[in-house]
DNA sequence: AGCTATTGATAAAA
DNA sequence: TTTTTATCAATAGCT
């Protein structure tokens, strides 16, 4: 006998979903359909897309095409004054790697790898934030963690985004 | 006969559409596709998102997610751009804690004291910046090292004066 | 994380 | 552009 596996998707009604497990495997699904729809138009049109979505817990996740600095960068033509905000990100995230690295040399300084890992962190980040990329998803990260990369660089996104949105006003 | 009035949809390779008519079609279709996309995980969910889509002559389009709530519940506040260098730098701090407990736990894991260091790490970050306390430089902090706290604090101070500035101006 | 039965999105045509 | 139709693609409910 044939019975069916599964019910199959149903219908459900575009409303807020209670049940929190059903909530974040739905988010699950639904951002990374999201991202591909946004990779596919800017692929078909040859058009610049940037998206951020927060999760649930408030995890910041973010699709940009080609480039976050293409996004804002057109955003910023238009706003002088979101040129301040960009060298202050610029200037964070210098120091961000300073400091990590600092915190590193202290804590885990113990460590032999250390060193050629400090320099692995570094390019990464220089490679996450700086530009002139393929955009933000081309190649993969080696030696990296990649969920890791996408809290680090989704919250640099984040920040400049909230920069983004302050000054816009 | 009946025949087929369409051949319905078919089956498109995801590269870029040369056919300038077709490919403004599409982006249309899809524009309002993804945004739709975007409005239903927002809603399921509960979730922020922010869209900015630049179309092929170079128009931008944007969803965002809350709109009119979010922006009327800023004027209300008094100082509203300060209050948003307080929530960056708030936001700021703890996606760093978050970070740093990260990259020891990848880079550190091997060291048999790292979770009393992690702990005495998030210890010294939360006393920085507790809640309903003094504010995040407020008294010294034991268990660490008092010229890594000034240069620690000394950058948040840096950065916090930095978005004061600019969003003052 | 995978699997299907369904619903939903959309390429082509008008 | 927008609508209709036929087909392809995304995903809700289960494991």
């Amino acid at each position: 006998m044939d019975r069916k596996k599964t019910k199959g998707r149903q219908k459900i009604p575009i409303a807020r979903i209670e049940k929190e497990s059903d909530c974040f495997a739905t988010f699950s699904k639904r951002r990374l359909g999201v991202f591909r729809k946004a990779s596919e138009i800017s692929t078909l049109c040859n058009v610049d897309i940037g998206i951020i979505i927060y999760s649930p817990t408030g995890k910041p996740f973010s699709f940009f095409h080609p480039t976050m600095e293409s996004i804002v960068g057109r955003v910023q033509n238009q706003n002088p004054r979101l040129n301040d905000a960009s060298r202050l990100l610029e200037a964070y995230t210098r120091n961000r790697v300073f400091q990590l690295n600092h915190m590193l040399d202290k804590f885990a300084g113990e460590l032999e790898a250390e060193k050629e890992r400090e320099k692995q962190l570094d390019n990464v980040v220089k490679s996450r934030t700086g530009g002139g990329g393929q955009g933000w998803w081309g190649e993969p990260v080696d030696n990296f963690n990649k969920e890791q990369v996408e809290e680090f660089t989704g919250w640099l996104k984040h920040l400049q985004t909230e920069l983004v949105k302050e000054l816009e006003k």
